[in-house]
DNA sequence: GGTATCCAGTACCCATCGGTATCGAGATCG
DNA sequence: CGATCTCGATACCGATGGGTACTGGATACC
């Protein structure tokens, strides 16, 4: 747990955090407790207390709850699109990358539940806040797209005609990939880890073979 | 709107509402709201207002907000799978099945917004409440397995070996559904009517068609 | 070393809203 | 036609928690 300065009182003057760290602590805690409590239930005291400060510190850092939601939303989204391409071009003959990546986007549903619950949380505040929904909206788009461009790429180097356009092709799977996120945090034991690997592959797989037509 | 016993006042004595029919007022006005603004920020005031009520009626008729909100939850749960049925034995063959699936299920994910906004909220509700999460998650077992039946029974009916088993094919369906819904609710023009359409069409036509090993 | 500045801690404010107590009109019963 | 009961309306309570004003110690600057 976060114990840091204790020592109790060597009464020498106690050093100061540099600013970015105080930022970056509650940056971390706030996820954490936005995830695991949801976003009204979140006492911003309690998110400053999980990151070893008091409500002054949040609002020395950020304007408001809003805007550290907000700031939450923008760091998480730039690790997003990275963790979609860090899987992408590691692996050489197409079956040995579904096989992989069908792997890697299970295993991340199933064991960083703050992800999805925080995905969740990001997409229900989404509806009621337009601002919100403004920044969210885009980085879907862009997330399909990615998925879209993965299925190109396969396919294009494989030289197989997929069954559909790479495009519906990312839709298809992103929208799988969070339904079965949602799924398993709803229902953790009946869409498991081997669920989601299955399906996942299952659809992979039918999106990068030639199409019998 | 609901405008009712207006007339002025003829001062003869008003009668009063079935007990039945406030309470259904209050669910549907519930309904609503809730999915309108979410759970937080629904007030209880404003949800008896939109029915044409007091707070003093809410509390009438049940016991707190959280069980207004599961009120809302086994009422709507039961229409649920009626209507995955509902569309399902009317076709002959399978290509017209799948044609008439496909546009029945995109167009409840693109017309009817409450029902998709109420499952976020649900679903998230049930992340962060115990009790809703005891019943939401053999609702959605339910779901999945009349979808993986669905698969069973068109796949039997026509005589082909689907590519994956019915029950891996109901999960897959049921959360590329809600991954779908999920989606239109939060990127509208991103995912339309029409991109819903094809993604099912396609997905539903491999799961049904015969593997080609 | 003295002074100005920064920034998290502390104490407080107050709007909000779920919940409760009570009332009174109208239904129900004898 | 009273007596009693039902149930929604009204008025109110009190906890909660986001936001603010101010404090004081540490850092930066001269």
């Amino acid at each position: 747990m976060p114990e840091a300065e204790s020592r109790s009182h060597p009464p020498g003057p106690v050093p100061r955090l540099p600013r970015d760290e105080v930022r970056r602590r509650l940056l971390a805690a706030a996820g954490r407790v936005f995830a695991e409590r949801g976003y009204a239930d979140s006492k911003l005291e309690d998110i400053a207390r999980a990151a070893g400060f008091t409500k002054g510190a949040v609002y020395s850092n950020f304007g408001s709850k809003q805007e550290l939601f907000a700031a939450i939303l923008t760091e998480r989204s730039e690790a997003e699109l990275f963790g979609v391409m860090a899987g992408l071009d590691a692996a050489a003959d197409v079956p040995a990358f579904i096989e992989q990546a069908a792997r890697a986007v299970a295993r991340r549903i199933i064991d960083d539940t703050e992800r999805g619950r925080l995905g969740l949380e990001i997409a229900t505040r989404a509806l009621h806040d337009e601002e919100t929904g403004a920044v969210v909206a885009p980085m879907r788009r862009a997330q399909r797209a990615a998925a879209g461009q993965a299925v190109r790429a396969v396919t294009e180097h494989a030289g197989t005609t997929p069954p559909v356009d790479p495009e519906l092709a990312g839709t298809i799977l992103h929208c799988l990939t969070n339904g079965l996120a949602m799924e398993h945090l709803v229902d953790a034991e009946g869409v498991d880890s081997d669920t989601a690997e299955r399906a996942l592959r299952a659809v992979l797989g039918w999106l990068t073979e030639e199409a019998d037509k």
